[in-house]
DNA sequence: CTACACTCTGTACCAACTACAGGTTCAAGG
DNA sequence: CCTTGAACCTGTAGTTGGTACAGAGTGTAG
């Protein structure tokens, strides 16, 4: 199968295939003669790995590490326990971040009297 | 005070401000024959201001339109508010699709044997 | 054989900064 | 007055994770 198959298969964008090959979590497909990629199932099965860790919001460095490149091939499952936690706490941080910024949001819209004034308790929230 | 002094005084990185000021959402400040920037205390109002709005998530785009740049000067409360609460739901959305990552995390991770061995949860979970 | 869809490459663009190079200018100490 | 080092100036490149486009080549159906 081409690039295009690949993309529609997955539905992944095309042009992040060739994106993921050139940061090196994609590996280099065969080509045709004439120079067009070919792809199989171990292909489509690697590219679904990388687009569920990237959706559980693992970053390209990350995925790097979880499959194993750059260092040693085969991973321990201690090692991947132990970057899935620290990935976790960092979730989770952003989620306590998130909350903060939700209440203040929250807070301060509902004092907004929502008239066609220009005093706005958001704006003065602001500028404290 | 000059631009040193602004980033201390706010807490703000030097090279921020100046970047802030090529966006358009601090104003030009006046320059010493020299060509030195030199602000007062109503560009640090409006600094703290950008830098407030940035760690509620507003994009810099947002602030634009929040300072009422672009368009009309004076924003009515309503037309704030709307935009406040445009701002909120787009951060509720981000936690609760943090809070979907962060179970699917935890639930696997708590499945990891936590071993020297190579098979892994994660890693079949990833693959799925 | 032509027309159109698909693929190839490199490069530019997005947000929101951050950092650096190479060149002034300012201020304090001698 | 002069030197020295900090702070300032400018423009530009790098970061992350893609997305988009131009211009050229290829594959295939009618």
């Amino acid at each position: 199968m081409k690039r295009g198959e690949l993309a529609k298969r997955t539905g992944c964008n095309i042009e992040t295939i060739r994106y993921y090959e050139n940061v090196g979590i994609l590996p280099e497909p065969p080509r045709t003669g004439a120079g067009h990629r070919v792809y199989d199932e171990v292909h489509a099965t690697q590219l679904r790995f990388v687009i569920r860790a990237r959706e559980l919001g693992f970053s390209i460095e990350d995925i790097r590490g979880l499959l194993g490149l750059g260092t040693d091939k085969r991973l321990t499952c201690a090692v991947v326990k132990e970057r899935t936690e620290r990935h976790l706490a960092d979730v989770r941080t952003k989620i306590s971040d998130l909350k903060r910024i939700e209440a203040v949001l929250a807070e301060t819209a509902s004092k907004c009297s929502g008239d066609d004034v220009p005093e706005c308790p958001v704006l003065n929230t602001l500028s404290l």
